[in-house]
DNA sequence: CTGAAAATCCGAAACGTTTCGGACAACATC
DNA sequence: GATGTTGTCCGAAACGTTTCGGATTTTCAG
């Protein structure tokens, strides 16, 4: 291991001036700082968290805690997620490491564990329920981290979300424009936020139009494809009073749904509607679709730079109101989209 | 914050004194701990990990790093690993971390950098290939880590596996002992150690046997069900002349073998008989497949528990000798294997 | 040429802990 | 009474880094 010591040796410097050069400080000569940086990284140098921490009180390293019980483990998403954090932070210098908490434990227990031994400087928290715990314990404590999403419309820490509200507005509203007057919607779970509000979207896109939500035409559930399924098959039961329009909630939905009608061979978009939200969850892609999807399209992969960023900053503790952002969301008009049928 | 100056100051005592009493060590007088225990119970002193960890040399994380890209195809099996060997880490006083590599760069590198600032104390590796540069590295350099496998034969580092040449063997002698002449093996990934052994083994059985050993029936590939459907129809392809025994690498390339078997009406274990390993990957559960499989059972879980015992054995500085174990392997018979056909 | 400002540099302290080497009693041994 | 032995204790060094305050050299206006 070499330290600041045998770097500052090998160059007859002080240790001050190699730690200052290192650091990009002002009071050191163009000429002695390339020397150093040529020196360090011929010699490896890396430097020693663990003695940063203790003068500086920050370990460099932050992280994700997931529960045992896969919320998110399906579908490579795991990985992805995992990946994508990682790089943006090691490209702020920062360390992104990953936890996962034994069922047996608390996961506020958890946190603490990690957090009080000085090991993490902050988290990253996903998938937030509504009023979730993790939120009010890490608030609590003053602990640094950032959620992906909200669990309340105006929280008091740092996160990064889309507007989920647009999200159910747009596409209601384009539907509506289209003509439709019966429209379904295959929404998430109830409980988590966003899932919430698309649904305060969808419903005010409705009033405006003067139409009267109908209870069965909101559903909840898990977003899977098998809900589309089931879902589908559902509303086709009284065909003379179906939906003409299908919201879906994201893209396992819609392929549920999308194989339903083609199978039933319903005409999309001669009969029926359909549009979704896509995440761009990796093994779905809603362009070669048949038909190719309308969605809100607003990608998972571009959370990571902006969650990396405002953890990072929070951790410096910069307030919160620079640390609260929103991500877009782009309208994709593709094929699944027309008019209903005359009757 | 509250130091061991702190409760010194407060007890009239030497920094020594309270570290020595508060750690249990023995030139301590009982009146002079038992002040120490309460004066710290009551200042609520929480030893600073950083400090500690900074003059010990040791941090108490271990971690695993993985590629970006996927070498453990499928996506369930790494929670499961990553979340049994975190279980198991923290049951011994450590924890466990997981990191994943930018694929851009050097995975040597990171090693290195995780390492040398002093975050983690040494690693999990998985999957070895034969000569794994990993290994030559972590070895090389002395960094602790444990392997779960072995990239040779008789190697000089830690590790815990499965006598996988014993599995090809005792897989191929079953098939033997019941009268198969020609035998297939659909393996792994050609690089694998554990791929390669089995092959030995396989290959042990036959000559112990007298006969030859047909290239065409041992196949290299990626251990998926894939490579069992794919494999399975070209071993199919000659009717008259297609083996009566298959040996599966896992329980996914038995899943396409088994598939294509009953799609086509081949009677398992009438026509062919079919055998295995299982690690019980999450989701294929053998005994329930159709039919029951034989197979020389060693699940992945039962690894997690050694490989945390001898990581941390292996930071603490304990000889390799204590540190290499293996893991059992039981026969498990069930319906699937029977004589060959009588021509 | 002088003086002061600017540019570079360095020693030493600090972060909180563990541990090495020794100090100083009290007590037993011969 | 001299010599070990044992039981307690303590000062100081060490881990590798950052940073404060000052020191030294260079530059440059007057």
């Amino acid at each position: 291991m070499t330290t600041l010591r045998d770097i500052s040796r090998h160059l007859n410097l002080s240790v001050t001036q190699v730690s200052r050069a290192l650091n990009g400080h002002s009071d050191v000569s163009a000429d002695t700082r390339a020397r150093v940086m040529v020196a360090a990284k011929r010699l490896k140098y890396q430097p020693n968290l663990t003695a940063r921490k203790l003068v500086m009180g920050k370990s460099g390293i932050v992280g994700l805690v997931l529960p045992k019980a896969p919320t998110i483990s399906q579908d490579g998403l795991f990985v992805q997620i995992a990946g994508g954090l990682s790089s943006f932070f090691s490209r702020k210098g920062m360390q992104f490491v990953l936890h996962i908490a034994d069922e047996s434990d608390d996961i506020l227990e958890v946190y603490r564990k990690l957090f009080d031994s000085g090991s993490l400087d902050g988290f990253v928290v996903l998938e937030p329920v509504i009023n979730d715990p993790r939120v009010a314990y890490l608030g609590g404590r003053k602990i640094p981290f950032v959620l992906h999403g909200r669990d309340a419309v105006s929280p008091d820490y740092p996160y990064f979300d889309i507007d989920n509200e647009a999200v159910g507005y747009r596409l209601t509203r384009l539907l509506l424009d289209h003509g439709h007057r019966r429209i379904a919607f295959l929404n998430g779970h109830a409980g988590r936020s966003y899932v919430e509000e698309r649904r305060v979207g969808y419903l005010r896109a409705l009033s405006e139009a003067g139409i009267a939500p109908e209870p069965g035409l909101h559903l909840w559930d898990d977003m899977t494809e098998g809900f589309g399924l089931v879902g589908m098959v559902g509303l086709l039961a009284d065909r003379t009073h179906m939906p003409t329009g299908i919201i879906c909630g994201n893209t396992l939905i819609a392929k549920g749904v999308l194989h339903i009608l083609n199978t039933l061979k319903v005409a999309v978009p001669g009969q029926v509607s359909v549009v979704a939200h896509d995440d761009e969850l990796p093994g779905t892609h809603t362009a070669s679709f048949n038909p190719p999807l309308t969605v809100t399209y607003a990608p998972l992969e571009n959370s990571w730079q902006p969650l990396a960023e405002i953890l990072t900053d929070a951790v410096d503790g910069l307030p919160i109101s620079a640390l609260q952002r929103y991500g877009e969301v782009t309208l994709m008009m593709r094929e699944s989209v027309g008019p209903p049928p005359s009757k």
